[in-house]
Formats: C-alpha cells, sequence, structure tokens
DNA sequence: AAATATAATAAACAGTGTTCAGTAAATTAC
DNA sequence: GTAATTTACTGAACACTGTTTATTATATTT
C-alpha cells in the first residue's frame, strides 16, 4: 500500500480503520489473535499511534463487542418480528444460540470477556446494548405471562431463567464441554434441550 | 529460604511445589496473574526447570482444573448424600452455584478455560472428572423421573438442562453481567431463579 | 519567515511462554 | 580412585505482549 493511497484514507477514518482491522483479526484468529501490535502492522503505523485513538485495548475491545450486537440483531431480525410471544420465545431462543455457536469470538466478548465491562466500568457507561436485550426479552415474557395467564410467575426471573439456559448451553458447547454429554451431533442435543426448557415452562 | 532448606524440600517432590505455588498464584491474582516465571521466582527455580515436569502451560492448568473438582467434592458433599431424588437436585444446583460463585478462578479452569481442554485434546484424554459430574447429574434425574412418574422427559436431556441453567446463571454473575438485572442482590436474584427452575421441571 | 499546534513514531519498560546449548553435580563403571 | 556417564538445572535467547514518553516531522496559524 502506498503512502498516497494511506493519505487519503486515513484523516478523519483512522478509528474507524483500526475497528476495521480489529474485527478482521478477531474473525481470523480470535481474542488471543488479536494484538494492538498486529492492528498497527496491518493498518501501517506504529503501536504507539493507535493509542492516540484509544485509551486501551479495552476500549477497541469494547467497541468490537458494540458492533457484534449489531451482528447479532441481524440473526434476532425475524424472531423479533413474530406475533405470538411463545413462539417469539422460542425463535429468539433459536437465534441466540445460532447466533451463539456461529459467533465464537463475538460471543465471547459481548457475553464473556470482562475486558469490555471493565472498559464500561472504568467509563462509568452502561451495558446498554445488553441491557436493551434483556429489557426486550423481559416485555416478551411479561405478554407470555398475561397471555398463558401464569400465575407467580415474574417476568424478570422468567427472562432470566430463559437467558441462563441458552447462555450455558452455548458456553458449554463452545468450550467442547459438550462432548462429554454426546461425542458428535451437538447441534441435535442443543435443539432437544432448548424445546425441553421451553416445554417445560409453557407445557407445549 | 535457604539452600539447605530446598535442596531437603524438592528431590522427589518438585512437581507438587509447583502444583502448590500455581495454586497460591490462581487462588491470590486469577488465571491472568498466573505465569510460569512467577512461579519459578516463588520455588526459587528458573522458568526452564518447570519444562522438565510439565510440558507446557496447559499441563500445569489441566493439573490445577483436576485440583479445582477436588474443591468443588466439598461443596457438593451434603447434597450428594440427600435421599429423595429432588432434594438432592435442588441441593446440587444451590451446592453448584455457591462454589462457583465462591471460586471464580476455579470455576473459569474448570468450566469456561479451553486451556485444560485443549491439554486434554493433545494429550487424547478425557474429562473425566466433568463426566462423573454429568454422570451423577443424570442418574439422579433418571430417579428423579422414575419417582414423579414422568413422561416423555429423557433423564439427558434433563440433567443438561439444569446443568446450563447453572453454569449460564454462575457465568453471567461473576462476568458483572447480571447486574443489568438488578443491581445489588444478585444473590436473592440467584435463588429465586434456580427456584424457578426447579419448580418449573418438577412442579413443586 | 517565525511560532505554534498537530500527528506520528522510535525506543524503551516490564512483562509473557518456550527452547536449547551448556554446566555443575551425582552416579555408575572400570 | 579415577574416568565416563547420566541427571538436574540454568542463562540466554527468541518472539511475542500492552503501554508510555521524549522526539521529530509536518501542517497550520500568526
Amino acid at each position: 500500500m502506498g503512502l498516497a493511497e494511506r493519505k487519503e484514507r486515513d484523516k478523519l477514518e483512522l478509528k474507524k480503520t483500526i475497528l476495521e482491522a480489529a474485527q478482521k483479526m478477531l474473525l481470523a484468529h480470535g481474542q488471543d489473535g488479536l494484538s494492538i501490535r498486529k492492528i498497527a502492522d496491518e493498518i501501517e503505523y506504529s503501536p504507539a499511534t493507535i493509542y492516540l485513538y484509544f485509551a486501551d485495548k479495552d476500549a477497541i475491545l469494547h467497541e468490537l463487542m458494540e458492533m457484534g450486537f449489531g451482528v447479532m440483531n441481524e440473526y434476532m431480525k425475524d424472531a423479533f418480528a413474530q406475533k405470538d410471544p411463545i413462539k417469539r420465545i422460542h425463535s429468539i431462543g433459536h437465534a441466540y444460540i445460532r447466533f451463539g455457536l456461529e459467533n465464537k469470538d463475538w460471543y465471547e466478548l459481548m457475553f464473556n470477556s470482562d475486558k469490555p465491562m471493565k472498559h464500561i466500568e472504568k467509563c462509568c457507561e452502561d451495558w446498554d446494548q445488553g441491557m436493551a436485550m434483556f429489557a426486550f426479552l423481559t416485555e416478551t415474557c411479561r405478554q407470555a405471562i398475561e397471555l398463558h395467564k401464569m400465575e407467580n410467575v415474574e417476568e424478570q426471573i422468567l427472562a432470566l431463567q430463559l437467558w441462563c439456559s441458552v447462555h450455558g448451553l452455548v458456553n458449554l458447547a463452545l468450550t467442547e464441554r459438550l462432548e462429554i454429554v454426546q461425542q458428535n451431533n451437538s447441534q441435535v442435543l442443543i435443539e432437544k434441550t432448548l424445546d425441553a426448557i421451553i416445554h417445560t415452562i409453557f407445557k407445549e
């Protein structure tokens, strides 16, 4: 890449360029293979330059995490549009699991890594996308509770019950810990478990 | 520490000494704060010496993981002794969560880190303790299904349903992601959710 | 043309896992 | 008792990591 080309590209866009390189690296080599120095190499700047645009590596990971929610929302599109709240819950569950299994590195950053969370804490920010996701699920649960006239069920607890189930399922699968239950075909195992979870809650 | 003291200590016991130092470091500073060089410093040997006793860092983390299951079994003692299978499930759930919340670094190693699992894969070994734990839970579920005459419920699926729920719950709590649901008192939130999970499955 | 502001960097600091040639001490063989 | 061999260990290097700071080159303003 020539010097002229680079000059044209950067200026106001260097932050974006850094994030694009970071994303490329995340998807190619995972969070462990993502280093400031390699980003610097990729975009042909020195490592120090990156620190003029981001406070530290956690800040970059935090922005990547936010981008990850964009990717997840694509998976959720159809599910969110479901009219029936219980069908919506089912679809959200499926989409969530599919997103997790197909996007290990995004998922890790969004729901497991403490680095983006450390940035949030440091900057006194909030986990906005996480909150929005949970709020939507909670509202869907409220509708399901109302529709099914379920008694003594708190919408928040129900939402958490669903979230932690799929979260646990995805994590067990991503860390190869489901293999002890069934060597191959963990996809089927996951499907069956999700169906069982929703069935035990809503009785079909 | 003098030279005589060291001579006496090591010999056949160096491997143990390394693991003890590693455990101390894990509990004091977490997995990120655990380095081969710091272990070497602590036991007053060179870093290279450690590689005469362990193939690599993953091998050390794998042995630590196995030690972690020992710690967890202490938490499980009373629960395992429960006669009634449903009460046993409840107690196991409680003990599992308590262990996870009180032992973040052990838990991380046992149920999240891919480094011990990489060692297992490399050495063509099995995740023995994980399998034993799941087998016991599955057997308990079989008993519960029998006792309650539950129809169309597979013991394995039920066991996985329970495991992934508490696993997800612990992970959300440990990564500070439960705070979006409830700022303080996440302990109560977790208890309520566990109760809800078991209630929806066994109807009281 | 001189003074100032901006942008980028080289180099250093303090760490990481891992390997390998080389050394010192203990053991065995003669 | 000396020589040969084995065992136990280490220093130094390699290739990395995130981060900071003094310095330089360029661009803008006075």
